[in-house]
DNA sequence: TAGAGGATTGAT
DNA sequence: TCAATCCTCTAC
């Protein structure tokens, strides 16, 4: 079953961040499935440098992380990678957490092939990667995760309190004290979870 | 309109 | 440790 719009509408970011480990992301591309549990995310906000939104800076390319919650929000990095967050929050409110890293669970043959790899290991053990793996790109941006092309899956697995582990981000040290925010969420001793 | 830099990755 | 690579933002 899909996650409810409720669940995106959170207002606080950090819980929903911890909350989407377990879950499943699946994502139809020219009706091709694929998809994977979410083991490793990332929580940013307006109120935090880190963000792309802090102080409610608002530019072409996050415009979406103003939906509200339940909304995709994908852009290009380093002008190789894409990277693929779910905006949350209520609508004005820029959130959005950032998914790291997967358990690859369905189209694991597809994904091989983007990945042009026969392994199984780690083909979705980043946000650069996962994406790659899933096929997502910039045309999958502001989509509703209530609809047919990318959503989030109640997987049913349950992820006790002592199983997840938080972290501080990565790749954001520009941000001054908020890099060191405990805002990195993982499951705990899970092989899947990026790099170190 | 030009210049700088980035929520990364993989090879050296 | 460093380059790849191109979109986005900022300043002129």
């Amino acid at each position: 079953m899909k996650l409810s719009e409720s669940f995106y509408q959170q207002s606080d970011v950090v819980k929903i961040a911890r909350e989407l480990l377990g879950k499943e992301l699946v994502v139809n591309i020219r009706n091709k499935i694929s998809g994977g549990i979410i083991v490793e995310t990332e929580a940013y906000s307006w109120k935090e440098k880190g963000s792309h939104a802090y102080n409610n800076r608002k530019t072409d390319r996050n415009a979406v992380m103003y939906l509200p919650g339940g909304f995709s929000y994908v852009y290009l990095c380093y002008g190789i990678h894409n990277m693929f967050n779910v905006v949350t929050g209520a609508d004005g409110v820029a959130e959005a957490v950032l998914i790291r890293a997967l358990e690859p669970t369905t189209g694991i043959a597809l994904m091989h092939k983007r990945m042009n790899t026969d392994s199984d290991h780690r083909i979705t053990s980043g946000p650069g990667k996962l994406a790659k793996a899933l096929g997502i790109d910039r045309s999958l941006n502001g989509k509703y995760l209530l609809g047919d092309e990318v959503w989030i899956e109640d997987s049913g697995i349950k992820i006790g309190k002592k199983n997840i582990i938080a972290s501080k981000r990565i790749g954001i040290d520009y941000a001054g004290e908020d890099a060191l925010l405990p805002w990195r969420f993982t499951i705990k001793d899970n092989k899947w979870v990026s790099k170190v």
